[in-house]
DNA sequence: GATGAATGAGGTTTCATTCAT
DNA sequence: GATGAATGAAACCTCATTCAT
């Protein structure tokens, strides 16, 4: 109806939906709200989405898809340099403080609904951590760093980059993200003994 | 049912309101549920409080404070042991999975309300937070360790602590959280740098 | 249990529920309102009425006997002066004047209330209906006045005054019911036809 | 029950809370009552209005204008004749009794609600003396009848017809209001000073 | 006589979902 | 595919009334 139809309705959805959700939460967020936002309406919502909840979970899986293969593709870039375990942790500090709206909603929106997303947000968490794990994994094997629950490791490290984005976000006073990011790698490095590459 | 406990109404009130917000989340707590709980009635429910936002915030500012409390008189008692701020650690960990209601409420279901309880979720994460930087900055004082940015790193752990308390809440194979306590302390103390008791 | 326990709590409550339902009419005065302002409880309430609707009635009958009542012993008082219906006039005004409340009460709170409250309504009304009735009657009889429907007028005075009250309430800007008393009266009266005393 | 009608929805829900408010006064009203007698849904009402109150003020603008329309339109067609003022008058009479319900609800159920819709009850008084007023004025300016206060008058005579008509709905045994009318509009014109049309 | 915590029926409003167009 | 008026279950909250103390 409106311009770019190009983009099609229900990706204009989509994008309306991460907004809405990512800034009034799951209850407060109307659907309404999401058809006004995206210029639709309720029909062509319910025709794309059979409820308020599909589309959430919807939201939830594509966006740690899409967050993860770019975490991935950017550590692949950059590797070679450094301490892989570095780069990753600072790619994913650097594409969380990117996409924000989206991080808020993995990270805090979907938290607390009781245990209706349970699921979903159990494997979201888990896929991130899996990210982090791996690298983790990869330098042990590698003797970048000596050995370590990887697992308890990466979820530590998670829920450090969540809270203190969290704050951030909730301190209007706190400095920006993108400024929090270096002296926290720093932080969550330091955790990690070194293997002096020896010899 | 009658006129009897005096006080005791509002109390069962709090304290069914703890174990309903903590299962089913701000919004799918229904007052019905709280009073059913509680064995009062709406009545008396809205007597004591002059709506549900008002004591999902009394609990959060009651929770933090009760919990704040105790961990502060655990540490006050083991004070003296080896690093304070181990202590402090531990019994933070210890605490929260004792109070894993509470915690839950505190940390999850506060949390992904929209814009509606920023405030408190921000002055109950900040009030822990100001707790662990205390400790830290003693433990940086009389030397034990090496200086950093305390509030950094206060929020970095407490977020920690609060990602391995959520998956060890939502992964049913998940060890619980009493054994991933030790574990984690290690983890977190392994990011300080003991100041070598030199000479 | 406060100061002056010599009014009697029963007059404490009548006292204050004329100030709330003036206030805020039937429906919006709550009982808690009264017993607030009354500074007795709940209990003393329905200790001293049944029901909320019972002590409205009582206001109602109470109220419309004892304007009644002061209308008529001014009257008296006055009587003999010229025409004795001007006198009454006078008098109904004045005295509407003086007791804002309670009028406000009898003619714009008791409205509208549906069918609850009809009969009261219609005997308040009517009382005062009389009393101008009756007084028009008399000018009639000692051939004061022309004959004429003295319940009609009777009923188009009452609402032509009361209309004059409401509106002076309800516009900020009006001049004071005071100085609207004496053109109303010569506005009422001209509808009169005086027998000029012939001879 | 269907999406019949199109606009009919609105319209039907604004027909039957006409009734319902007429008959129960305002907070005897139920949304459900309306929603009832118009055959349609607390959705349907709700989507039409945001509040019971909106429907309430919308409805006394409503009937006001559109009973002063049909004042306005009467009289224009029977000008010329006689005295202009007594057509008026006769006019509001008239169209007062036949829309006894509109009357009843602006002129009774719309008062006594606190100060909740004291605006609106005055902006729809002021709209009905305005007209009287204003035929008044023409009256005296073209010489029928003596100068007098118009204001004062027009809200006179306006009390004084809502009075009777008041006394005629409450009182079983009173003469139906359309026999009311004439010796109503007698006494009213009896107020006014005739100017001989001299000479 | 008086107190005020407690009761619970009932009211207004919300909002995910449906469906005729 | 899209629209948006309509549905109605269910939620929060109100407040007259009760009753143990």
């Amino acid at each position: 109806m409106a311009k770019r139809d190009k983009e099609g309705t229900k990706q204009r959805i989509l994008d309306a939906a991460i907004d809405v959700f990512s800034d009034k939460g799951y209850n407060g967020a109307l659907v309404d709200d999401i058809t006004k936002l995206s210029d639709t309406s309720k029909g062509a919502f319910y025709f794309h989405f059979p409820s308020k909840k599909s589309i959430f979970k919807a939201l939830l899986g594509t966006l740690v898809e899409r967050i993860v293969a770019e975490v991935d593709k950017a550590i692949e870039d950059k590797a070679g340099a450094e301490l892989k375990i570095e780069a990753a942790l600072e790619t994913v500090l650097q594409i969380f403080s990117r996409h924000e709206k989206a991080t808020r909603l993995l990270f805090l929106e979907a938290t607390g609904l009781g245990k209706t997303f349970d699921r979903e947000v159990f494997d979201a968490h888990q896929k991130f951590a899996a990210v982090i794990a791996g690298h983790l994994q990869s330098a042990i094997d590698d003797g970048s760093i000596a050995p370590l629950d990887v697992n308890l490791t990466a979820y530590a490290w998670l829920g450090a980059i969540h809270e203190v984005m969290l704050m951030s976000f909730l301190n209007p006073q706190s400095p920006p993200l993108a400024e929090l990011t270096k002296p926290l790698k720093s932080l969550l490095m330091s955790a990690l003994t070194k293997k002096a590459a020896t010899k």
